[in-house]
DNA sequence: ATGAAAGCGCTAACAC
DNA sequence: GTGTTAGCGCTTTCAT
């Protein structure tokens, strides 16, 4: 890489000469700008960015911390962060936790050396369930802010993202209970965390709001065969005629297992999960969905990071954003 | 964060003699050594990355340019290699090209700047519709080296990480020919890209050794109803009993659409798609598929450009490594 | 055993 | 209009 120092040496002017006639500065003569510019162009010239972080004291680089790259949704909301992020001039590192607390700790720690401005992260399920909230605070702290999307710390001030999920499983919920299902079970797998809980008791709340019906909950665990647990579940709880699923694979195997067992759906039984357009392209008939727009949910989450960045001095109120979910009707509910 | 000076200024010494303190050098005295590192301890002391970065001329950082974050293949790749990176003490700074040519561009040229010390990525299909390579030259002889895995481009010298593309669906069309059946598909949305030709190429060659039957392919484009394709597709040839899908929504959704015509699968048909463990979980029968090992991909590539990084000195030859794919069968093969 | 000084590449306040 | 200098945080060579 060419520095200003091989540019000022075979031009045979002085270092700062050549910086301030690349930033356009008043200063230099218009003569010795287009010389100056002509050998940059040449050349190639491009300022170095560590040196310029290391003056500025800031790298222009988001640390993203997510649990599972694999999921569709975290990858969607990453897709969101590096669009938004790249539109402002920031790069992003990413660091995958595995759910892991350890390894959400050590990121956090490996970056908070001036590896990044800030923090994007979902918090891992360890976390979550253990608890943890010290390492926000610590970072926090330090100086480094912190945005939390999805399954978020409550107890720690900071920007969040967050969505809707009680009110969306509570309505949707209540429009299968509109097309007279009488037998609507819950299926989830993630128990675990934050965002599965609310679900649970949207969905909850709607069933008892009817004052006829129980809840019917299928939880199941990672390790187990989804399949057969939901199919061994289908065959003993044979008036089943409804489903919402607080995960796409959980809907779109409660569908294909329904359609397995011979229901018509969705004449026999609805379906509907929080899922992707993709997943609903993938069934037969087509899933109808409760979206979270991961994208815009990633693309508010840079921005309130990079807005907390930009005015630094300033200290601004910890905001709290509620992306609202859709609900996309599709070929599996009436 | 607590830098060298203030730490000095606090014990009353040089800057340097903290400095070497903290890295064990054998030049400052075991009192000394004690008093510095337990103030640094306590004011949680960490070298500054980018003072380092800037003084040993590397970041530790590779960049990794992916064209869609979406696809579960890519991710998982990343995933693969943001874990090997990892545990060589290397970041990763992600950066989406959304299969055009012009974000690939844009990406490397902001990134060689000094943000990374090399780059692992996956041609966009843009890029390789129109053959274009300079940019990747230009960064390899700026003395960036560059590792390409899945979509890659053979006339730029450098390390690469492929699939066994041809021979997979070459083997993956033979077994279903060794269940005698007697009229296969091959269906695609993979036009544009080399791995979609090569699948392509192994599966017409397959069929033309039979001497018998004659190759037949459904090609989808990504703006297409893909669902609706297959139907049509499937009811205009009624007499189809096998299909190869070069990509998993291809065989996700062809394998439903058999089921809902009243196939059995895989009595009367059989399915096999390059697709994903979750994949082939979701769907009834199980999907058998050609397993790519994204994450051994991944890490392959970052060993490479690891290893290449730390051997600078040295030329080594360019690699092309091959990691083999798994043809894993399940139920919907006999 | 400790410290001073140079230098990585850059910007900017301050000479001249 | 151009150059000198200091400094961002760190390592390392070379004095002392």
């Amino acid at each position: 890489m060419v520095t200003l120092k091989q540019l000022a040496k075979e031009l045979n002017v002085s270092i700062s000469t050549v910086s301030k006639a690349l930033n356009n500065s008043e200063e230099i003569g218009e003569e010795t700008v287009k010389r100056v510019k002509e050998l940059a162009e040449l050349y190639n010239y491009k300022p170095n960015k560590v040196a310029l972080s290391l003056k500025q004291n800031k790298t222009k680089t988001i640390g993203v911390i997510i649990p599972d790259i694999l999921n569709h949704f975290l990858a969607k909301v990453l897709f969101g962060v590096e669009r938004e992020a790249t539109k402002y001039g920031y790069n992003i590192i990413t660091c995958i936790s595995n759910e892991s607390l350890e390894q959400e700790k050590e990121s956090l720690r490996l970056l908070a050396n001036g590896s990044v401005d800030g923090f994007i992260l979902c918090l891992a399920e360890e976390t979550q369930v253990k608890n943890e909230i010290e390492h926000f605070k610590k970072t926090i702290s330090q100086g480094l802010p912190i945005v939390m999307f999805d399954r978020v710390a409550h107890d720690v001030l900071c920007d969040k993202v967050i969505v809707d999920d009680f009110d969306a499983t509570y309505n949707a919920t209540k429009s299968l209970l509109l097309e007279k299902r009488k037998n609507i079970v819950f299926i989830s797998t993630l128990d675990g965390i934050s965002v599965g809980k609310l679900r649970e008791r949207g969905y909850r709340k709607a069933i008892l709001e009817t004052n006829t019906f129980e809840p019917l909950v299928l939880k199941i665990k990672k390790k187990d065969d989804q399949q057969k647990k939901i199919m061994s579940f289908f065959k003993k709880n044979t008036t089943i005629d409804g489903v919402i699923a607080a995960d796409s694979s959980s809907g779109i195997i409660a569908l294909n297992t329904g359609v397995k067992l011979g229901l018509k759906v969705p004449k026999n039984m609805s379906v509907i999960a929080y899922a992707s357009k993709s997943d609903s392209f993938h069934t037969i008939p087509k899933l109808t969905t409760i979206r979270q727009h991961a994208k815009e949910i990633g693309a508010n989450a840079a921005q309130l990071l990079i807005n907390r960045l930009q005015n630094k001095s300033i200290e601004i109120d910890v905001k709290t954003k509620i992306v609202k979910t859709t609900l996309i009707k599709s070929k599996s509910t009436l």
